[in-house]
DNA sequence: GACTCCCGCCAAAGC
DNA sequence: GCTTTGGCGGGAGTC
């Protein structure tokens, strides 16, 4: 039932009975708010005059009378009845709640009609959207004529218009209403929202918002970023932001602006700011974004000369305002993230995940498939992301120049892979399409949440059966050298239905994400280092939480956490043991969640680790052989060869044809770059489900695993298959002192996403100059239009990470290969600022004297700022 | 005292 | 010139 705040909470002088609905209504509201059923359930039987607000004195007790369970029934079972009902009920409520108002004026005044009026709490815009919401189907059909008649609205829910403007503005932003008209809007409902989410998405990641995000925060944790418009300036100008990149309102084809009117105003319009705000979740990693974050982000892209306080104070208050009503749409949760400076407001995206690549589908229903096909981007930019103020030169979305590049090689590989006998979308294609099959995707909520549960359970099972066949086949046993019980989040997740995430079926390939260091093999395996790119973001900003989770083997490199000062933990508003929960069991909806059942974290990472060197041995030969034929010349290169390059290959003859099928698994989830790196190129909207599962697992590694936070809004720490593979394929050959930015790691998700379902089981093509290009060009370290050719000549790169809390137990991995400790060089680029590490002793250092990248290759060291991580190189 | 965010002024744009 | 939109920031309510 609804609320007693819902059908007068935003009534000032409606109804003199709203005295006892108060003390119902003390409890929080926003506890209310979350529920659509308990808001939508309208008093049926209140009489105006004589009993006005009686039954709601009932609600917080029972609300579900035999009366209303079977309304709750019925709803759920049809939508389209569930919304005429709310219509009619609110229709009936909103003259009741009229009618009401008239006589309290009447019969009242001063202080007593003053006491009568609802509480802040029941007047808030998250409540006031609910309401609104109730009124009309999330998916309207398309005979329904589902217009908006905005004075109407305003007079029903009895709120002043302006108040349903916010409302409207944020709901534009989505696609989920349209102007038509003065006055008139036009009713989408969530039709448009998987789509708009794709295209924001896929707008943000053009626009660097991962950067950006990483840059304030590196920025607030080095108490550079200041107020002041020359800071922020300059940290704008780091971003690449000009002017011209400002992002302007992303339209869907159809869904363009026919007024306007929003022209003049564009660049604060809380449409765009919405849009903007959506963005920076979707593109993080986990999906929580601090208002202080999101406010500096909107600030620095609107005016930078104007950042001052009252602009931020301001840009925050809108944030709230957007922030409300995006919970209203349940697409995001307000948390709190705890750090060193106190504890911040933020918000959790608990929307649907966003896979960006699947065009003209919706999320809901089909683009959960797994991995999503790497289509056209959709919609592209022209389609999708048209600029409502050409007058205002303001510049159009272009797709970056690498990355269109990258596209083509991406989808050149895709074309290759899906051919392939084990493509990666075979596990999960048929059972979306299934999936798809539902008619009328939200027309059968219960079964479908029951067929997704059914799907990601299978998933997980045939993930499960993959990574245990595969390790255990190998022949490969590493001890386990961590063996801690799983921690709780395993009966957490076990509890937490996916329903959070309705559409989150996700592809396995998270799961097969190695968050690991590969450990070393006797055949001089070259390695890998996972790195999450919100983790290392964290580490750049070094959050002293980050740690990368330690591989339960004996020689297993392993990086964690040497920093326990701070313990960072995001708590929701209504409890701090909240997040993590919800976090953890979330990320439980993706096919992860059966697996860790029956394994615990370490034995899983031991699987996929060894699961993972056989493929990157076998990539790695080949790559080798690619070497020996054609870089005879690249002395550095020569020198990653193992000396016992025949017996190798022996060995990769035999191996090759006994793990093919085993490694082609694995294959679907990652791609390999014959530059000794095995990448995991996770999908990127997975990151975060999938990485607080992991999360879970690291728990069982390190306290300090118990808690959560986020990169942006805080600190998280970094877990196995959070990481994602530092890989710099133009750099070829692995054992260098590569530097990145934490950029670089923030373009990881573009690249991951492109590159997902092109998991590459065959001879990987050797990276290509654009991609090198694109991984420059989002690291900061190479303008836009500048082409660096792929070669190893960048070898100086940083790897900006949390040095102080990169431990790692390199030792193991130099096995009989005593590390030669190198101090990355001091970066000379514009992301120098990225790996400062204010005060910490670790701070990356120059490496040795000689930038020469040849003895570093030889030495196979790959620098992670301040702490190398040193693998095995023969 | 900090955090939230409601409220309504008032200017820009629309009609 | 009136109406509609919506940016904006004061300040009240809440924690």
């Amino acid at each position: 039932m609804q609320p007693a705040g819902g059908e007068m909470g935003t009534g000032d002088k409606e109804n003199h009975s709203s005295e006892p609905c108060r003390g119902i209504l003390k409890t929080p509201l926003k506890q209310a708010a979350t529920s659509h059923l308990v808001l939508t359930e309208i008093q049926p039987d209140c009489q105006p005059l004589t009993t006005p607000p009686k039954p709601k004195e009932i609600l917080p007790a029972d609300p579900w009378t035999p009366t209303s369970n079977l309304k709750m029934l019925i709803s759920a079972a049809s939508p389209e009845i569930r919304s005429r009902e709310q219509r009619r009920e609110l229709s009936n409520n909103a003259n009741m709640v009229l009618h009401m108002k008239h006589c309290l004026q009447e019969h009242l005044s001063g202080d007593e009609y003053e006491k009568t009026q609802p509480s802040r709490k029941e007047k808030s815009l998250g409540l006031l959207c609910h309401k609104f919401l109730a009124r009309y189907p999330d998916y309207p059909s398309t005979a329904e004529n589902n217009y908006i008649c905005l004075d109407e609205v305003a007079e029903e829910l009895n709120v002043e218009r302006r108040r349903i403007y916010d409302i409207l503005n944020v709901l534009e932003s989505l696609h989920m209403v349209s102007r038509l008209a003065k006055n008139r809007y036009a009713w989408h409902g969530r039709h448009n929202l998987s789509k708009t989410l794709q295209a924001l998405k896929k707008v943000g990641e053009e626009n660097k918002y991962t950067q950006q995000i990483q840059m304030v925060k590196k920025r607030e944790y080095e108490h550079e970023f200041d107020v002041d418009g020359e800071r922020n300036e300059d940290m704008a100008r780091s971003f690449g932001l000009n002017e011209n990149s400002e992002i302007s309102f992303v339209e869907l084809p159809g869904m363009e602006f026919r007024a306007a009117s929003v022209n003049s105003r564009k660049d604060k319009s809380l449409r765009v700011m919405s849009q903007k705000f959506v963005m920076l979740f979707l593109v993080s990693t986990p999906q929580i974004v601090s208002l202080e974050v999101a406010a500096k982000i909107l600030i620095g892209e609107d005016q930078l000369e104007d950042l001052d306080k009252s602009k931020f104070k301001t840009k925050i208050r809108r944030l709230y305002d957007i922030a409300n009503v995006l919970s209203s749409l349940e697409l995001i949760k307000k948390v709190h993230v705890t750090e060193e400076r106190g504890r911040k407001p933020a918000f959790k995206w608990t929307g649907p995940e966003v896979l960006p690549s699947v065009q003209g589908t919706k999320l809901e229903t089909t683009s959960t498939t797994c991995p999503p096909p790497i289509s056209e981007p959709i919609p592209s930019k022209q389609q999708c992301s048209k600029n409502l103020f050409p007058s205002r030169g303001k510049q159009n979305f272009t797709r970056h120049s690498s990355l269109i590049k990258l596209v083509k090689s991406i989808e050149n590989d895709r074309r290759k892979i899906q051919s392939a006998p084990t493509s990666p979308v075979k596990i999960s294609a048929g059972t979306h399409q299934d999936f798809a099959a539902f008619p009328s995707e939200m027309a059968q909520l219960p079964a479908i949440t029951e067929h997704k549960l059914e799907e990601q359970s299978k998933k997980a099972e045939e993930m499960k059966m993959n990574l245990s066949g595969s390790a255990l086949e190998c022949g490969l046993s590493l001890p386990k050298t961590v063996s801690e019980p799983e921690p709780p989040c395993t009966a957490a997740a076990a509890q937490q239905p996916a329903l959070t995430q309705p559409l989150i079926a996700c592809l396995p390939s998270h799961s097969s994400v190695s968050p690991v260091i590969l450990p070393h093999t006797p055949s001089g395996v070259s390695y890998t280092i996972y790195l999450h790119p919100s983790q290392a973001h964290t580490v750049t900003t070094y959050s002293p939480s980050f740690m990368l989770q330690p591989l339960p083997g004996a020689n297993v490199t392993g990086i964690k956490s040497i920093n326990s000062k701070v313990l960072n933990k995001i708590t929701t508003e209504e409890g701090d043991n909240q997040i993590a929960t919800d976090d953890v069991t979330k990320t439980l909806t993706t096919t992860e969640r059966p697996t860790i059942k029956s394994e615990t974290a370490s034995q899983q990472c031991l699987k996929r680790s060894q699961t993972l060197q056989e493929s990157h041995l076998i990539k790695r030969y080949r790559k080798d052989e690619e070497n020996l034929g054609t870089s005879l010349g690249d002395s550095t290169k020569d020198e990653r060869l193992p000396s016992n390059s025949s017996q190798m290959t022996h060995e990769m003859d035999s191996f090759l044809e006994e793990r093919q099928n085993k490694t082609e698994t694995l294959d679907q989830n990652m791609t390999f770059f014959p530059s000794g790196y095995l990448i995991p190129l996770t999908q990127c909207a997975h990151g975060n489900k999938a990485g607080f599962l992991n999360k879970e697992k690291a728990g069982t590694h390190s306290l300090q695993h118990t808690t959560y936070s986020s990169p942006i809004a805080g600190v998280i720490p970094v877990t196995a298959s959070e990481l994602k593979a530092v890989n710099i394929p133009a750099f070829h050959i692995t054992p260098l002192n590569i530097m990145l930015s934490p950029t670089s790691i923030a373009a990881a998700p573009v690249l991951s996403n492109s590159c997902l379902s092109s998991s590459n089981t065959s001879s990987a093509p050797s990276p290509s100059s654009s991609v090198l290009n694109f991984t420059l060009q989002h690291v900061g370290l190479t303008p836009a239009g500048v082409q660096v050719p792929a070669n190893p000549v960048l070898q100086h790169m940083v790897v900006p990470s949390q040095p102080e809390n990169v431990s790692h137990s390199s030792e193991n991995l130099q096995e009989g290969q005593p590390s030669v400790p190198k101090e990355p060089q001091e970066p000379q680029t514009v992301t120098e600022n990225f790996f400062r590490t204010p005060g910490g002793p670790n701070s990356v250092s120059s490496p040795s004297a000689t930038s020469d990248g040849t003895d570093r290759i030889s030495q196979g060291t790959l620098y992670i700022p301040q702490r190398k991580l040193e693998v095995s190189e023969d």
